[in-house]
DNA sequence: TCAAAAGTGTTAAAAATACACCCATGG
DNA sequence: CCATGGGTGTATTTTTAACACTTTTGA
């Protein structure tokens, strides 16, 4: 079957820079292509867009099929569109970035028929097409985007202490936080909220667990609340 | 001449929603079709990408073409992808907003051949396709980034006074601003810079005419200086 | 001389920053 | 008993917000 139009049409594909967070740095997941162009090299997962499917179904279609990652926080990017992004033909491609908690994904990822592998973003280098650019975007868009958004949440797991998110902001915003005045603000948030369970098997003082109350913040935000850190 | 493809392709568009700034409120830039679907509908300027241009490229092209602006301020807002936008088919389409200095621009859009006029935002309504929600998402991109990067410059004159730009800021956040607060925080800013010149044929009191300074602003950008009214 | 907008400082409140020690736990 | 990270408060500085009158100009 073939499909005919008046007017030359450019290739439409998706692509995600998919990250997860591990106790030493923020990992993207990439896939390395089989076939040319840029056999053998790494490339962020994606895939064409089907004419019967929204842009975001095709990413979380790509993911599941290249990674087996599924049920991602997501959210688009940006659409690239150089006219020599693949040297086969114009392809305009729509990316996304995602944040998975690794503690689902470690293994899937790894084990699944792809060839899938979480790297830490700075060794992610020499990726096939545009994709290093696409992920500095990302990455951009992440550091920017978790200052005033409530989405770091998405990296650690539904309990986590007060330290793994400090951890989280210092990781992502590459640089060091006050930890009194850390505290000081997120306990500020009352959608921040403490449980009575505690951290178990470690080596030190168990710290509390916390969660993030999506509807207290959902409620706050109605009211002209603005996160930040 | 045909193309043919061995899958169907989605068809790709760019469209723009084009602001400009006059004495009374915020202008956005609309043409009124004259094919179907939606014949005779207003709707946001844009059409087809062709196979050897960039999304900007094609963006600026059918800006000209259809409104005739150009050189105008314009960045990518996000790609539109629900599957039913278009009656007739699959069209996915990279939104762009722009900026413009009306007083360059009022005349030539109105006499262009091609039906083309500036509406108040809050008068763009019962546009063709999903223009209203691309317009609505333009205008959140809008208010939220005047506030942090010095875009509002390319709505005004390349000489304005202080007056105008406040009334610009409280245009577009909708909101009051305290005039003096509002002068302390612009002129601790280096990069508005006083000229000599003030205001002419006013029935009142001449303001003191001032410029952006991309240059400076830029420099201090580099030494971490951040933006912010 | 009047109308209309330009221009100008101070004070109070709130937010951000800097900073150091004791505590609980497991090995 | 010690190593490791958990947990806590205050003082200072900076930033933001509130607020009203005099000046200049042309009509």
């Amino acid at each position: 079957m073939a499909f005919t139009y008046e007017y030359a049409r450019p290739a439409l594909t998706v692509d995600a820079a998919v990250f997860g967070l591990d106790d030493e740095d923020l990992k993207v997941l990439l896939v390395r292509r089989d076939l040319e162009p840029f056999k053998g090299k790494w490339a962020l997962p994606g895939g064409f867009v089907r004419v019967g499917e929204t842009l975001e179904e095709a990413v979380r279609r790509e993911l599941r099929e290249e990674t087996g990652v599924a049920e991602v926080f997501l959210e688009q990017l940006y659409t690239f569109g150089a006219t020599d992004r693949d040297p086969r033909e114009r392809v305009v491609t729509v990316a996304y970035y995602a944040l998975v908690k690794l503690s689902d994904h470690r293994i899937h990822a790894a084990t699944d028929a792809c060839d899938a592998a979480w790297f830490a973003v700075s060794e992610a280098q020499s990726l096939a097409f545009d994709h290093e650019r696409i992920l500095a975007a990302a990455l951009e868009r992440l550091k920017n985007k978790v200052r005033y958004q409530p989405i770091g949440f998405e990296l650690l797991p539904p309990q986590f202490t007060l330290s793994q998110l400090q951890r989280l902001y210092e990781t992502i915003l590459e640089t060091p936080l006050d930890k009194r005045n850390f505290r000081k603000k997120i306990l500020s948030m009352d959608f921040i909220v403490a449980l009575d369970e505690v951290e178990k098997d470690v080596a030190h003082r168990a710290a509390r667990l916390y969660r993030f109350d999506r509807k207290k913040y959902q409620q706050l935000q109605k009211r002209g609340f603005n996160f930040e850190i």
